[in-house]
DNA sequence: AATGAATGAGCGTTCATTCAT
DNA sequence: TATGAATGAACGCTCATTCAT
């Protein structure tokens, strides 16, 4: 799978420029999860980011620019982390899909996601790119849901692959706002993805 | 149950205030829903009202104030909900949870709820006040279901009660960005409902 | 000597209206004294008198004219005292002077004049008003000073017993912003009350 | 005597920069001035310096910054002055104190000084800044003062030199609202003058 | 590449004032 | 007389963006 990302950032050959973009876009991304969209501000990035407010502005002529070029590093990094859950062959198909269960409520359960999803899901509904993004990210999730679902029942046809997929997807995710990092029912995240494996499995064996 | 909740607008008994704090209660709703928290200025909400930024200010002397009773006033809508659905008693206690299963996604995907959440769920994690609010109607949702599990097996422990009405909330509330109004999912809502159903009364029937 | 203040208030014939111009004029002047000129509003002095800042504005069209009747007020309690010094007629004429002298610093030396006369310095340099009220005032406390004078040394010229009052005045009030009610050299208060006497005695035999 | 004022200002090492504050501060001075406190907004020092709003809250962050700014480098000022009057060692102590009471004198006399310190004495009760300032200021002058009462009578005590130059201070400053520029009685200005050297000296002999 | 300086729009809020009742 | 409601201007301040160097 080819993966380059279009940069909206200003075009450089140095490497310097190229580590300071991936700079800006680490601080943007800190920016971002640590006080949400809201106060996600030139001034914030460019402190955080350690240069000033006139050169950030020379990397990204616009917010507007360095905020989607912050989304497009975020799906780059979810892109590998699911091309290597796919790659992973070990174990039966169930046992695989147990283990993605537990990867994505793992990860939802870290500090940085469990910020940052909420606030791309409430952006998505002003903003046509972070739906474009959200849409990418959550299709290559299901993807991989969909290749384990086929692998345990080969025989279901795409539609109902799909649905489970989907269906999977909102319980897993669903979970962001209540059992997630630092959130109220915390110490029920273990329950949860177990209630999860039963749950689904069940439903693919009855289908 | 006694529901007062103490506004933070202006003391007024008279009809013209009572029905101008309606007006810019509804209107900071629908920038809140239509534009995001970001975009939710006092001279949006005037605008959208039909008042001036002056009189806006007469009725709320601050922003988190009319914010914070436009969300008192959410929450109130959904206590008086969630107390209707408790309060008819037709049909098995299993009917009774599909229903409330329907309520609950017919509610996520309209269009006011598919875009109030999220924006609920990203502001949670850095407004106080909208985490306490988050929690409170979470809280009252998960009790309905758990007094419907209670109904249907009454033999099961509190903890086990709470852990099924968490995961079914999650798996719900999951849903909202996929299948929410608007959603390029909306056409798998009824399935959604569907595998909800049966998969929530399968976990109850194991336990 | 007539006293008759044009009041900017609202005409009224009633007792009731006219209590509650007193009310306000008291109003106006404790929050003029606790909070300074800048920060005299129409709503502080509603809250303060009890009132509505709508029946504030019915009496008081503009909050010029509330501030300049308030100082009018001021005026007048001050005319009345000078008068009622004027009028002891015991002891020594030395003695009288250095009881007025007394009777000054002991004035500048409570919490309302020690606020108040230096808020009105600054204002008189920009509101002509002011000015004028400054003037009157000190034009009656001059006055007061020089008939002493007259009895000490009836002999002086006008032009001299004027420079003399004129003199003594800023000596005093002088001492305002340093030995008046809160400032840091108030335990100095007598000793300064002492030297003025024995200085202004000085200057009066040395004509 | 070190002398460094803590610049509140945007730090720049740039020489526009630099006289842009300065403009700045004096564009501040002279609002204040001009119109007083009251009236000493963002808007009218940057319309007064020639900038806009925002290029001003780019070296002030805030109004209470720039204000504390000018009335540190007003008070710089007279640290300067104070310290020349000190310098100069012409003439008798006598002479000399005479020097000191006319350079006072006709520094009040100037249309800023008569405007800015009423302002200063107004502020200063209910702005603890104003009031360190004004402590400031007036302990440094009453320094001088008692240095040139320790040259005419070295035998004093302290506190009777503190108590002198106090009492000195308030006859001074008292002249303000009288004899300032552009008051009603400027025209006695000489003979305030002639009378408080004559004063003091006689106040100072007899001790 | 990077800086400091500058702009102009918009923000939340306060205020004097007006008006209908 | 008195109230609550409403207006519009101004306030201090923040922000994305631009520009000269």
């Amino acid at each position: 799978m080819k993966k380059r990302t279009a940069s909206r950032a200003k075009k450089t050959s140095f490497n310097k420029g190229q580590s300071r973009i991936k700079t800006i876009l680490e601080a943007a991304r800190d920016v971002f999860v640590d006080k949400g969209y809201n106060k996600l501000t030139m001034r914030k990035v460019a402190l955080q980011a350690g240069i000033t407010v006139g050169n950030l502005n020379y990397y990204y002529q616009t917010k507007e620019a360095l905020f989607h070029d912050m989304l497009d590093q975020v799906w780059e990094s979810y892109q590998c982390e699911f091309d290597k859950v796919l790659e992973t062959s070990s174990k039966t198909p169930e046992e695989r899909l147990s283990s993605l269960i537990a990867y994505l409520i793992q990860d939802l359960n870290t500090p940085e996601t469990t910020k940052f999803f909420p606030e791309l899901w409430a952006l998505s509904n002003h903003d046509p790119y972070a739906q474009k993004m959200m849409e990418q990210i959550y299709s290559a999730e299901r993807q991989v849901i969909i290749d384990l679902i086929a692998e345990v029942k080969p025989e279901l046809d795409e539609n109902t692959k799909n649905e489970l997929a989907l269906y999977f997807s909102c319980t897993i995710e669903g979970m962001t706002m209540f059992v997630g990092s630092g959130k109220s029912h915390e110490s029920s995240l273990k329950m949860m993805q177990q209630m999860a494996c039963e749950s689904f499995l069940n439903l693919l064996h009855t289908r």
